[in-house]
DNA sequence: GCTGTAGTTTGATATTTGTCAATGCGTTTC
DNA sequence: GAAACGCATTGACAAATATCAAACTACAGC
């Protein structure tokens, strides 16, 4: 049984490397958000496997890409720790977010189509990933039945997150887009143990924006709007969600 | 080696049985959509096992469902001719079509993570559909590399091609969203050996207009005004690029 | 051939969101 | 502590799209 203890955290001033590798492999099996990323119900013998699968961590700064559009694809990522935005940029300069990624969700699952990353992937702050090398995950989930399930399961997934983005970007107006995104931030950090109802975002009006398909200042006067209503308590990026009930009520399609 | 003739069209008056299964096996070795399909550099003994691996056609009447959403999910499914729609509805009645599909194209992947169908698929023409039981389809995978590889390929490319209808939607006025539209079927019409310019849409302005998050009579408006503008002739349901490097252009962002 | 229906087009108007601009807040840097 | 910067808020106005309504077209059924 593989047994690694973590690593203190130097924290040190590495300031022009901003990506650093850590050769310490980790242990799947001893860690904590072994739940969201692997499948229930592996015996011993398949958590030894997938310890072995898992390679080094990587840290990267808030600001730093973890890989960018166009780079040779090889490998996806969980987050350890931290959160992460995805976009794609076309040429004439538009970019679409694509997603916030936090604890414990995989990274990178576009590039294998044409073993090219297609987004770009940013620290929105500092952060680690445990990177899985493509191949292997391939030759192990050959193996290891729950584990091909496991990683079948986790593609289809974003194929659903993103239709529920798709019917969000399609149909909703701003303000049901702002709190279908807020109650989906709640449940996210309620699954790893944080408040659902209070919580520090992590990325700017902006990028909020891009995501939901919206400019800055709509997104900013619909916060607005919600704390006027007594719906949540915003300063800047903390949210306190004041009437859950009502935020929900708000997708039900009642125009106010 | 499989060798098995295609069942005569019996195309007879089964108007009260929509959903009509065909218990003739397919062969894929055979069929003229299997570099759509399948992976290319596939062994013959490997060909051979794929054959075993697709089920019966099923036949779907135009406006019929093949599933719908809450289904159990037992299987994927190949377009063998025809055309479909896959959209998501929520409670208070709005949808969002999600997809459309044409032949060699896959359908039902949303399901593999709840194991139950999360979106209706429905034929907008009459179709035929190949099987692929999905539980075959894992165990089939994990003992051919190619296989596998290219199933996960077919994942991620769903996934990516999310990301651009997000791209679509979060950042596209309508008539670059209706460009992009008419540009994308294109493409597919011709990868099929059909008329990269001259087509005929099998959906709807309504339908046009969910997939693009707009409402049916901005559709409308931003064909007339390709109309108007030399770039198109279209005619109801039958559309005739006539200037595709402009319509082309319009996505560059050079606001007319 | 007539009729009904579903789908489409077009116009007038309303609503929503975007754009531009000014101001404010908070943090970092010097 | 002041200055500079990034980010957020707010207002006035413009632009895009939705809504409502009417007419038109193609096709299916009788």
């Amino acid at each position: 049984m593989t047994n690694i203890k973590l690593q203190p955290k130097p924290d040190a001033p590495t300031k022009s490397v901003p990506l650093t590798f850590d050769a310490l492999k980790v242990a799947c099996s001893q860690c904590n958000l072994r739940e969201l990323c692997l499948p229930l119900g592996m015996t011993e013998d398949e958590m030894v496997r997938v310890d072995t699968l898992v390679g080094a961590r990587r840290k990267i700064k808030r600001g730093h890409h973890l890989y960018r559009a166009g780079d040779p694809f090889e490998a996806i990522y969980a987050v350890k720790t931290g959160f992460f935005k995805t976009d794609v940029l076309i040429e004439d300069g538009r970019d679409q977010v694509t997603g916030f990624l936090m604890a414990g969700e995989l990274l990178g699952l576009d590039g294998i189509s044409s073993e090219t990353h297609t987004c770009n992937a940013v620290a929105l702050e500092d952060s680690e990933v445990c990177l899985i090398p493509y191949e292997e995950l391939e030759r192990l989930s050959s193996e290891v039945r729950t584990l091909q399930r496991h990683f079948h399961k986790v593609m289809s997934r974003e194929i659903v997150r993103e239709h529920g983005v798709m019917m969000l970007l399609g149909t909703m107006r701003a303000e049901e887009r702002l709190a279908a995104f807020l109650l989906n931030l709640s449940q996210r950090f309620t699954a790893r143990g944080y408040s659902p109802t209070e919580f520090h975002l992590r990325m700017t009006r902006e990028e909020i924006g891009s995501y939901l398909g919206l400019k800055l200042e709509t997104v900013s006067r619909a916060f607005s709007r919600f704390q006027e209503e007594g719906l949540i308590n915003v300063q800047q990026k903390y949210v306190h969600i004041l009437d859950y009930e009502r935020l929900r009520h708000l997708l039900s399609r009642c125009p106010a």
